[in-house]
DNA sequence: TTGTAAGCGTTATCAA
DNA sequence: TTGATAACGCTTACAA
C-alpha cells in the first residue's frame, strides 16, 4: 500500500507530471478542462502533495520562523495568532518556538530552525548571544525583530519603544500629583523589554526630580499575578508612603491591586497602580487598571505583512532596505489611577513607518 | 556566493558526504577522530545542514502537527509550550496551527499540514468535519486527540472527561447546599469541550432534581472575562434568586465575580461561583475562584511522550494499539464557593492509562 | 498548452 | 570505518 504520488495522478489523467504540477498551483498556462480533470482525479485517488519534495525542488520552504519568549504570555500568543492569520493566505506556515526567556534556548532554536530554510525569521527583541545574531545575519533571509525598537537592529523592526511608553505612563502618574512612585519589575532581566520599561520609569522620575529608588524585582521573567502581589507587599513594607506604582505588566499590576485589596489599601486613592500591555485582565479588573495599550495581534499582522512584501520583493530582485514599523503604544488611563469623573487623559504615540540603517 | 553544502565539507575534510552525514548524526560507526575533524570544518565553513533535503531523503520530516482552537487561551498556549519542551530533545519541531474554533479553518490546516508529512498529529478534540477525520485517518500516522476523551476517538487520546469534571464541580456546589444553580457557557458550541461541560452540569443538577433551566450562552467561543461579566448580569436579571453559578472557564468566572462586585452581590455568601481550568486568575482573584484543576503543560508533555513512544515503536515495526491517557481533573475548592474556615474539599479523579478500540 | 530532461542536497543500501 | 551509487518526488528551464 504505497502513497499516491504525482506521477500516479499524471498516469491516470494521461498527462505528464508537469501538467499535474501546474494544475495544482495557480499556474495559468493550463487548459481549464485539463485542470478540472486533474483536480477530480486528485480527489478520487486521495493524492496529498508532498510539500517536502516541492520545497526541496523549488528551494522555497514556505516557512517563517518565529521566536517568542513565552506562549503563556497573552501578548506573544496573540502575536503568534496574528502571524498565522496573516501568513496563511500566502501558503506560509509558522515554525514557532518559545525560548522561556533563555538565551541558550533561543540560540539553539535559531540554529535548528535555520536548518529548515525558513524564508524569513521573526524574533522577539532580546539580548541575543553573538552567535545567535551571527546565525541570523548569515542566513541571508529577512530578519524582523518585534516588540521593541532595538538600538542596533539586525534587520527590520516592528515594535515600539518600551522605554518611551513606560516613561509616558510614569509621567501620567506624576501629572496626577503622585510623588513617591515605585516600580515592580523582573530580576535578571538584562537586555529585555522589561528592563527597557524600568529605564523609562527612571527617565521619568529623574526628569521630575523624584525618588528613583523604589524598585522591586523579586523573580526572573516572566512574572505574573502572584509575583506582582508579593512584590507589592514587599514594596509597601519597605516604602510605606508610596503613592503610586508602575508594574512591568498588567498581570503583575493585577497582583499588586489584589495585594492592596487584601491589605485594605485604597486604589487609586491611597496608591495608584498602572500596568503595561492592555491585557484582558486590566480591562475587567475592578477598578480597571490603567495601562499601555499595545496589540500583539497588530504586531503579528504587521510583521506578517512586512514578510509578504519582502518575499514578493525578493522575487523581483529588489529587496527593500531595513524597515522600521512603529506600532501604537499609548497610555490608557483607567480607574486604578484616575477616579471616575475626572477626565481620563490619553497620551498618544503615533504609529509611523520609516527607514533606518 | 553559494550556500555551503555537505559536499563542500566533505571535500575540505577529504572524505565522502556519507562520512560527513554520519559525523553530524548520532551514527556510531565513525572514527571519533574523523568526527572531530569534520565538526571543526563544519564550524569553520559555517555549514548549516539542509533539513529539507534530509527529510526528503530519509522520508522523516521531523514534524509533529499540532492543532489548537486558540492561542489566546492559556490552556492551549501551555499545551503548545509543553509539547515543544518535550519534543525538542527528540529533534522534532512543532507545526502549530490555531483554528479560531472554526471547523473550516481546522480542515484546511489539517490538509496543508499533512502536505508537510508530519510524523504525528495532535489535535484538540472538537467536532471535526468528516473530511478532516478522513484525512487524519488516511494519513497513516499516529493521531492524538487531546483535552477530552472522545466518544469515538480517531486514534490515541490524552485528556479527561470535561463532562465528568463539570458534573463533579456541580455536585460540589450542591453539597454546599446550593439549590438554584446556573451555568454560563458558550453559544453555538456543538461538539466542543464547553458543550461537554454544560452536559456535565445538567447531569448533576438533574441528578439532584434541581432546576436545570438556568443556562446563559451569549457569545460564541472563546468567551472571556467581559463576556462572563455580561452573562452574569443577564443571569441574575433573569433568575435573581440564583445561589450558585458554574462557568465554562476561569476567565469567564472571574468576569462573573467582577459583575457581583459591581452589583454588590456577596461571593460566596449570596452566590457561589466556580470556574474551570485553574488559570492563574482563579488563584489570584479575591476571593480565589474554585475551579477544576487541569494542566495544559501536563497534557502537552503527556502527548509528546506518547508521540515519542509511538515513533520509536514505529521503527521497531510494533506500533502500539490506540492508547488513552487520562490526566487529572479534580475539584479545587476555594473562596468563591467555600468560606475560609470551612474545610475545603477536594474530589479527585485519578489519572490512569488504558487501552481501547 | 503540454512535455522532456535535469537536478535540488541529503540518506539508504550495499560493497569494500 | 568508509565510500559509491541510487534514489527520494517534485519543479525549473527549456523545447515542442
Amino acid at each position: 500500500m504505497q502513497r499516491v504520488k504525482m506521477s500516479d495522478v499524471a498516469r491516470a489523467a494521461g498527462v505528464s507530471t508537469m501538467t499535474v504540477s501546474r494544475a495544482l498551483r495557480q499556474d495559468g498556462r493550463i487548459a481549464p478542462e485539463t485542470r478540472r480533470r486533474i483536480q477530480r482525479l486528485v480527489r478520487e485517488l486521495g493524492y496529498v502533495p508532498d510539500r517536502i519534495a516541492a520545497s526541496f525542488s523549488s528551494r522555497r520552504s514556505g516557512f517563517v520562523g518565529v521566536l517568542v519568549p513565552s506562549l503563556n504570555n497573552t501578548h506573544f500568543a496573540e502575536t503568534a495568532a496574528g502571524l498565522q492569520n496573516a501568513l496563511q493566505p500566502d501558503g506560509l506556515h509558522m515554525l514557532l518556538g518559545h525560548t522561556n526567556y533563555l538565551k541558550a534556548q533561543s540560540e539553539q532554536l535559531v540554529e535548528t530552525m535555520l536548518e529548515r530554510r525558513p524564508e524569513a525569521m521573526i524574533v522577539t527583541f532580546d539580548d541575543h548571544t553573538p552567535r545567535t545574531r551571527r546565525l541570523l545575519v548569515e542566513a541571508g533571509i529577512p530578519v524582523i525583530e518585534i516588540w521593541e525598537v532595538p538600538p542596533k537592529p539586525i534587520g527590520h523592526v516592528v515594535g515600539f519603544s518600551n522605554r518611551a511608553a513606560a516613561a509616558a505612563m510614569t509621567r501620567h502618574l506624576i501629572e496626577l500629583g503622585r510623588k513617591k512612585i515605585g516600580f515592580i519589575g523582573e530580576a535578571q532581566d538584562i537586555g529585555t523589554r522589561g528592563a527597557q520599561r524600568r529605564l523609562g520609569f527612571l527617565d521619568a522620575v529623574r526628569g521630575a526630580a523624584l525618588d528613583d529608588t523604589r524598585l522591586v524585582a523579586t523573580s526572573r521573567p516572566p512574572i505574573g499575578m502572584l509575583q506582582g502581589r508579593e512584590a507589592m507587599a514587599t514594596l509597601m513594607r519597605q516604602w510605606p508612603d508610596t503613592d503610586a506604582v508602575l508594574c512591568v505588566s498588567d498581570p503583575c499590576a493585577f497582583g499588586a491591586v489584589s495585594a492592596c485589596q487584601i491589605a485594605r489599601i485604597a486604589v487609586p486613592d491611597r496608591v495608584a497602580i498602572a500596568g503595561f500591555g492592555n491585557f484582558e485582565i486590566s480591562q475587567c479588573a475592578v477598578p480597571a487598571i490603567s495601562t499601555i495599550s499595545v496589540s500583539g495581534l497588530t504586531i503579528g499582522a504587521e510583521a506578517a505583512g512586512l514578510v509578504r512584501r519582502l518575499l514578493k520583493g525578493d522575487r523581483e530582485m529588489s529587496s527593500l532596505p531595513p524597515q522600521t514599523i512603529l506600532v501604537d503604544a499609548s497610555v490608557l488611563a483607567r480607574g486604578s489611577t484616575v477616579r471616575p469623573g475626572k477626565c481620563a487623559e490619553k497620551l498618544t504615540a503615533r504609529p509611523a513607518a520609516q527607514e533606518h540603517g
